[in-house]
DNA sequence: TCCGTCTATGTAAACCTTTACATGATTCAT
DNA sequence: ATGAATCATGTAAAGGTTTACATAGACGGA
């Protein structure tokens, strides 16, 4: 009783009696048969539960309708946001979406390289920032099938990329604080090997450069996007006592460090510092003050991801290299007018 | 150039110079082949860059190696960590994991269907707390295949639950509160409509007659595990005059709503009133006060419930009805010992 | 020496589609 | 009336495996 033995193409054919062809273009392409045959098809169809198998058609296509997704942590909200976006555009089209956790261990990139070479995804969406380990060795190898860079574009390549436009999102951020009459602005997170951090800081030079602002180098404060290092940035400023009135933070995590090192402090925030974060993950409505920060489209980034995707699948050639949505502006309350005329 | 045709098996047999079968043979059975030709037909293999078209062996054997999940939000963390674990598990042993967003809409939970009764997908991992619209109809429909349920039991069905103990960790909770002296120790989120409301309301009765404390029935709110239902009863509490000195959440979004009401009466905490929630959420720390609450083992849920469905697929019996986790109790600020003698 | 057993391998069917090509009927233009 | 063109359908191959069954050789016991 486990497998009741589905109907196959051929008992709808013997039912509506007409051959399997016929009974597969009636399915597939209705206009090609005609009105009195695909009536008795439909019906025959409709008597057996027939439901063509996914397995014997992607055999014969040599397509299987799937795409992978891989990601070094699946566990990461905001890459499951972005998920559904994906999921949502994908399921749509009539595409599935398979997904592989890779925990940035080559091996397990490697791994889940079969999906691919074994016909069981027809395309690829990297959150990684680089193409799986093993990709493009000798003959034999995987071929690289249509794929798509999301939030971590890969460098070195032509790999179409879909991300939030970083450097517009800093620069409205940045002005954001300047218009509430801040001048000596901190920008926390400086990096130069994540790419993300570099365009960041760049629209928030941009930002200043546009005030007619001159750039205090002894406020951009270097950072890898944790918690900690915006801690620990914060409590350096205080200890070097260059301070500014207001913070920039390279991503919510770490504004949530610097937060965290001015309430140790007994700072009142945000009648002390203002301090602006960039992401708008999950909990900054509820830090103390709540973070204004700038949101990322993380629905739209993986609709978009996905159509990119599903463009390139259907042969059409990839139209830009990287397609960039603008972050929107969460006002909240952790910044305030610059009070001291700084 | 877009497909190079791949090496079949076919391609290995004739370098090998033996058949397609000895071929399959040495690569599924090696046992059942002689050294030499074992060896020759590696050499050939990878030669090749041989690997299985994982569409044919599917099509042949009947069974994809694929697991569908099916849950209602996609993007809720809460999910995502136990996917986590799921994916590592499956991973573990060679199966794909296919994700299927319901969003609580019949149409895309019968459409997911297409994935079962197509054998695309062997198994089913349920979040949405029922089977799929459209399963077990009339003749041709999907037919059941192995299910687990997680999270949300199926109610009235013999599916296989996996999830946390909700009833032993809402009694660890409070009687956490009452070791530090709270005896009046209110419940919010009462509800009779969900299962885990229920428990978690069972497990704080417990723990209450096993202290001897008699139970207010004045202290027990409803809810519906949302942020503003918390504050609604907290509100609901001020205006009664009714007044615990701990609160017990149902869970911490409830929490959350409640520390709000708190913090607008201008109340210090932990203070005049301690907080403890249930799920540990990811903002949970960042709350103030951080929260102490009942931290779910997402990713030991994950993998239980990969296992059970895995053994399911080995045909082996299920064993017991549900596999229930246990929460692991995390101190943090919201609770502190009772002051005035309540 | 002969027979039965065991081992290693090969042959071919089955899994279920899609689709190139063939066929026969119908229509249309000349 | 005839040939070409169009249309609806059928036949059969191809897609790449796994595996039941067949075969043949080696081996051991009587």
């Amino acid at each position: 009783m486990q497998h009741q033995k589905l109907a196959t193409i051929e008992d709808v054919a013997a039912i509506a009696g007409v051959s399997i062809a016929t009974v597969s273009r009636a399915i597939n392409e209705p206009g090609k048969v005609a009105d009195e045959t695909r009536r008795r098809v439909t019906e025959a169809v409709a008597k057996t539960g027939y439901t063509t198998n996914a397995m014997a058609r992607s055999l014969r296509m040599r397509r299987s309708n799937m795409i992978l997704i891989l990601a070094p942590d699946v566990g990461d909200p905001n890459f499951s946001n972005i998920l559904v976006g994906l999921e949502t555009e994908a399921s749509k089209r009539g595409y599935g979406v398979l997904i592989g956790n890779t925990q940035n261990d080559p091996s397990r990139e490697t791994d889940y390289l079969r999906f691919i070479s074994s016909n069981q995804a027809d395309g690829l969406i990297l959150f990684t920032g680089h193409l799986p380990y093993g990709f493009g060795q000798q003959h034999g190898e995987a071929r690289l099938p249509p794929i798509v860079a999301v939030n971590e574009p890969v460098p070195n390549s032509d790999v179409p990329y879909v991300g939030v436009d970083n450097f517009e999102g800093a620069r409205v951020a940045t002005e954001h604080l300047i218009s509430q009459g801040h001048k000596r602005i901190a920008f926390i997170g400086h990096s130069t090997s994540k790419a993300v951090n570099v365009l960041r800081e760049k629209g928030y030079r941009a930002a200043l450069d546009g005030a007619g602002i001159s750039i205090d180098p002894r406020l951009i404060l270097d950072g890898d996007g944790t918690t900690e290092s915006g801690r620990a940035a914060a409590e350096h400023m205080f200890v070097r006592d260059v301070l500014p009135s207001a913070f920039f933070c390279v991503n919510d995590a770490t504004a949530l460090g610097v937060i965290i090192a001015l309430n140790t402090r007994q700072y009142v925030l945000p009648r002390d510092f203002s301090i602006m974060g960039f992401d708008d993950i999950s909990f900054a409505s509820f830090v103390t003050p709540a973070l204004t920060t700038m949101k990322q489209p993380r629905l739209k980034i993986g609709e978009a991801a996905m159509n990119v995707l599903l463009a390139l699948l259907e042969g059409k050639p990839s139209t830009q290299p990287e397609t960039l949505l603008r972050a929107e502006l969460i006002v909240r309350s952790s910044v305030s007018r610059a009070g001291r005329g700084e």
